[in-house]
DNA sequence: GTCTTATTTAGACATGTAGCTAAATATAAA
DNA sequence: TTTATATTTAGCTACATGTCTAAATAAGAC
C-alpha cells in the first residue's frame, strides 16, 4: 500500500470523520452512513478508499460489514507525517 | 486558515517533497523548482497552496523570493494527525 | 530608460474525484 | 424459495486539480 494512497484516503473530510468516528469502536457500514447526509453508495466508495489505503479493516457479521481502524498502519501514518516536519523523526539514529 | 486546506495541501506528493527540502533550510522558489521535473509555473501553483494552507513563509530576497517552512502550523498539523487515532490527542483531559 | 533574471498569473486541457440513481450481490428471515 | 435488509458495483455528471505554454510582473544590472 503505497504511502501516497494514505495521504489522498486522509485529503477528503468525510473520510477524516469516518476515522473519528471509529477511534469510539466498530461500527457497521450503515452505522457509519447513517452520521452522513450523503447516500450510502457514496459512503460505500469512501470506505474502499480507506480500505485500500489500508487505514480500516473490515468483517462480516450477519447481514453487515464492521469497520474498523487499523491501529498499526495509523502509527505508520504518524510516523510518514513527522517525517515532514522538522523536529520529526528525520532518519533513524541510533537510539 | 481552514484545517481543510492543510491535508488538501498534504496530498500531493510534489508538495511534500517540498515541505521535506525545505527542513534542510529556506530556499528560493527556483532552488525548489529546479529539483522537480514540472515547470516553474506548476512549481509556483504548489507553493501557492502550500502558502494558502499556511504551511510556508515566504520573504522577498532580491530578484528572488525565498520559502521556509511555517514549524508553528506544523505542530498544528502533527495534532491534527493524531487527533484521528486512538492513543493520539483525543480531547483535553486534565493532565 | 533597456535588458536580463526570477517568479507569478492567465488560460486551456486532461485527468481525477465525489456525488447521484439504479442495479447487482450477499445474508438472513419467513 | 421468496422477501427483506445491508452493502457494493456500475454508469453517469459536475467540479476540482495538476499540468502545460505564453504573457505579465518585479527587481537588479547596464
Amino acid at each position: 500500500m503505497p504511502a501516497h494512497d494514505v495521504w489522498k484516503a486522509l485529503s477528503d473530510p468525510t473520510r477524516r470523520e469516518v476515522l473519528r468516528l471509529l477511534r469510539d469502536g466498530s461500527k457497521t457500514a450503515g452505522d457509519l452512513a447513517s452520521s452522513f447526509e450523503v447516500s450510502k453508495a457514496s459512503m460505500s466508495h469512501h470506505f474502499s478508499v480507506l480500505k485500500s489505503a489500508d487505514l480500516v479493516r473490515t468483517e462480516r457479521r450477519g447481514q453487515s460489514i464492521v469497520y474498523s481502524l487499523n491501529t498499526s498502519v495509523m502509527e505508520d501514518v504518524a510516523a510518514l507525517l513527522a517525517g515532514l516536519f522538522p523536529g520529526g523523526a528525520r532518519r533513524k539514529v541510533k537510539t
